[in-house]
DNA sequence: GTGCGAATCTACACGCATGTAGTAATTGAC
DNA sequence: GTCAATTACTACATGCGTGTAGATTCGCAC
């Protein structure tokens, strides 16, 4: 309160550059998301969280949807080169066990490195409007799609496995693990779940 | 346009008694939900579904959280009692592969045969605040327990494996085969969903 | 048929977020 | 130091949903 002019001016927010000035609001505005859910990503809360007026918002993107937008673009990026990066190039044969713990491993190591990246992409945000699970969904098509395809060069022609439903379910279970990581790390710790995840593969041979 | 009285007084609803009301409001909302999501469950949006003014919701319901939780106590009352029923009485020991398949079928049965209770407890209507989120997360709270019940009773005491993992697994499993029955009926009918499941399950004998 | 209570409607005041037009301050170049 | 371009701010108009107070109509009981 006693820093307030009276009832003068607003003080100017530092300056940046339009792209810099980009940045900074996506950073608030994933922010703004974490802790409020989409429900409350308004123009006003973005320019509030940036420090900002409203019409800041409106010179750099135009719209809560461009910002929207560019938000997804970024985070998308940064969530499907960490899952793609678990994909082993196109045809080189694995070994089919070690591999499914493998990456899930490794996609559990990159959601705790990065949650708040990963908490909108496995559906953890309150809110989501229709564009974000267009989205969402648009990158787990792709992510099935390989999963899909090492599953097929590395099953053995005889197989009668369904491919395509086996690879919605294993990407579907590794969803739950992470979800159970970022909520309830205490209880289901990394170890814990892939134990549990190689224990069920085991049954394949034991039992 | 034709129908109009040109600047006269809105036509007077069907009457109703509150508890009739009170339904046929939560009737409209569930097919506002459907349609447009909730974002746009608002009061004017049910008050306009049921053909009725606003005040009507007020004097019925008094906002639109009371409104949401009523909504939400008889979908979770639906949907939970259809999934319930397919768990065996605590204690009966049941043969665990069949009945693995049986509550399977059974379930996508029941989603199949009242779509509009199940999508938004599949978490497939847009824009879901955290009453709703936490709802679904309570029901499903339930279900893992019962889950695991059965696991424990039917896994003779030397099985090593995690079953509460094992439940959050199998339930979001079958979570994932109801939203692709759902979504995707032609691609994925049930039959093809359900062989694909117990061909995973096979796997643990043969190979 | 006539009341009278219940159910519905109209009308107003408000809050909050959206966009936009015009103004003011900052900052880098000269 | 001065100027001009860039960046940020103020101020206004608007749309849409929320609540509520008070008037109006319906329809059952008698």
């Amino acid at each position: 309160m006693a820093n307030d002019q009276p009832a003068g001016r607003r003080r100017y927010a530092a300056r940046m550059p339009l792209d810099e000035r980009r940045e900074a609001l996506l950073d608030a505005a994933l922010r703004v998301l974490g802790r409020d859910g989409y429900g409350h990503l308004t123009i006003s809360a973005i320019a509030a969280e940036t420090g900002v007026t409203r019409p800041v918002v409106y010179d750099a993107y135009g719209g809560i949807d461009p910002l929207l937008h560019a938000l997804l673009d970024r985070t998308q990026q940064r969530a499907a080169d960490a899952a793609l990066a678990l994909i082993p190039a196109g045809g080189v044969p694995v070994e089919l066990d070690r591999w499914l713990l493998e990456a899930a491993d490794g996609l559990l190591q990159a959601v705790q490195a990065d949650p708040e990246t990963w908490r909108p992409v496995l559906g953890l945000i309150d809110g989501a409007p229709p564009l974000v699970r267009e989205r969402i969904e648009s990158t787990l098509v792709l992510l099935r799609g390989f999963v899909a395809d090492v599953l097929r060069t590395n099953l053995g022609p005889e197989s009668q496995l369904d491919v395509e439903v086996v690879a919605h379910s294993l990407v579907a279970l590794v969803q739950e693990f992470a979800r159970l990581l970022l909520v309830r790390p205490d209880e289901y710790p990394k170890e814990r779940l892939l134990a549990a995840y190689a224990g069920m593969l085991a049954l394949r041979r034991a039992t």
